[in-house]
RNA sequence: GGAGAGGUGGCCGAGUGGUCGAAGGCGAUUGACUCGAAAUCAAUUGGGCGGCUUGCCGUCCCGUGGGUUCAAAUCCCACCCUCUCCGCCA
């Protein structure tokens, strides 16, 4: 959520940008409820502060013995007026959080405006992709021939986008889990967290999946409660409605997480394998920092997501999202995409992006400065650290052998209880 | 799920219709004393919103949302949460 003030008074630049976001959101409702709704404020305000004179009064009278049945018709008019302005407030009120809970967030001015993916600005690779002597195989196939993918019983026990893992293929996921969170926790210093899987619609808004994008949740029927899209959802909202000491930030948090999602609008795209599933496994990051440190941290973020790809040794490369592409509640993010061979092709396993104090503002999480002064916002930033299941996919691709075997990768043995080969 | 108790400022805790944003204590900050933030004494000590003459004025906030009233932390209704006992259960 932006600013009423900062749009108030920046309404040209919310224009443009709205416009590199493609986004054809008209702001002059926005504009003309919030000078309605000031003047209204100004109005009940002078006459509630009539009424507690009067009422004061009344008191006193009445403490004296006197009568004060003059004052208190008075007041009664007062309050008949009050009431109906109120209502007027409470309407235009509702209105304008609406609109302001759909606005997205500011992009960075280092951010290229862009209009889609073919816009956005690859910063660095690592690795070279492996030159294959056979033709690689996808790891639908690997996995299934290994017999530790099972697609059909995915499908049978829940829906189609649902996969089984069995035997070393569950096994692997585990291992991946578990190097991440101890890479994240021991070495970069994460506060591990278990979340609730589960959430309800107030912790949704406060990360901006809501009031916007319910289509592309699960909810629980008949209770508040939705299925979390990943766990930076619990995580920033550790400290919704706080207001935390300076001293105390940054935050570091991860977690694992399920995280479930529609991907309603996603028919036909990815239909096989499992790189687009209902649910899938992900380790997250997330950070609360104060605004001038916000952007190093997102670097140091982006780089903490890279080290289990570089540990893992295998190839990707590291792009900054346009204006166009960049998701509703993110001022900058880059994404990590990793080589999959089958694919011929970089494909995204790690987003992250600092939101500023556009998820703070939702929250209501704050910090009081060092220095003194009013609390502030904090900045939230999120990172996949990273996506489990497409790590996996990744290792199976890039960890091939021509006999369809997969060699465990070097710093996974020791998780996968030594064995140094899938077979 | 059933029965009971309760939710007040950073924390503890008083307040059952009238100058209550809320006593008192703890904690914190500042000042005095001091070799010394040990003790003592004094002062200060929440947040949101609106207005303008940017320092003040006003308004709102005692779990949340409604209601009654001239006036609500205090009365009524609904919901949420916590605790105790019972039931169920990993």
């Amino acid at each position: 959520m932006l600013d009423i003030k900062w749009i108030r008074s920046n309404i040209d630049e919310v224009r443009t940008f709205l416009a590199n976001r493609n986004n054809d959101l008209d702001l002059s409702p926005l504009l003309a409820m919030d000078e309605e709704k000031r003047a209204l404020l100004s109005e009940t305000e002078e006459l509630k502060a009539r009424r507690n004179e009067g009422s004061k009064k009344v008191g006193m009278a009445k403490a004296k013995g006197e009568d004060a049945a003059g004052v208190m018709e008075e007041m009664r008019a007062i309050g008949e007026k009050i009431k109906e302005i109120d209502l007027r407030i409470a309407e235009i009120d509702a209105a304008l959080d609406d609109m302001l809970l759909s606005i997205p967030n500011r992009p960075h001015d280092s951010v290229p405006v862009g209009r889609d993916e073919n816009d956005n600005r690859e910063v660095r690779r690592w690795g070279e992709p492996k030159a294959f002597s056979f033709e690689p195989k996808p790891h639908w196939d690997l996995g299934e021939a290994l017999g530790i993918m099972d697609f059909e019983k995915g499908a049978s026990l829940a829906q189609s986008r649902f996969t089984v893992l069995k035997g070393k293929g569950a096994r692997l996921e585990r291992a991946l889990t578990n190097f991440m969170l101890d890479l994240h926790t021991v070495k970069h210093g994460y506060l591990e967290v278990e979340p609730p899987f589960m959430v309800n619609s107030k912790t949704m808004q406060g990360t901006g999946q809501l009031p916007k994008f319910a289509e592309d949740l699960y909810k629980c029927e008949g209770e508040d409660l939705w299925l979390i899209p990943t766990a930076e959802v619990p995580l920033t909202n550790m400290h919704a409605g706080e207001i935390l000491e300076e001293d105390q930030l940054p935050l570091y948090l991860t977690a694992y997480t399920p995280c479930f999602r529609r991907e309603a609008g996603a028919y036909g795209r990815d239909v096989r394998g499992m790189l687009r599933q209902h649910q899938f496994d992900k380790v997250e990051m997330v950070k609360i920092a104060t605004p001038e440190t916000s952007y190093a941290e997102l670097e140091r973020m982006t780089d903490n997501a890279e080290e289990v790809l570089r540990t893992l040794n295998i190839p990707f490369r590291t792009i900054c999202l346009c204006t166009g592409d960049m998701g509703f509640g993110a001022s900058k993010t880059y994404d990590i995409e990793v080589w999959l061979p089958s694919q011929d092709k970089y494909r995204e396993i790690s987003s992250c992006s600092n939101c500023e104090d556009f998820q703070a503002r939702r929250m209501n999480t704050r910090y009081r400065p060092k220095s003194g002064g009013r609390p502030r916002f904090v900045h939230t930033l999120n990172g996949s650290g990273i996506a489990v299941g497409r790590t996996l996919i990744a290792v199976l691709e890039n960890y091939q052998r021509e006999d369809g075997s997969i060699e465990v990768p070097e710093a996974l043995i020791p998780y996968m209880g030594g064995l140094r080969e899938i077979r």
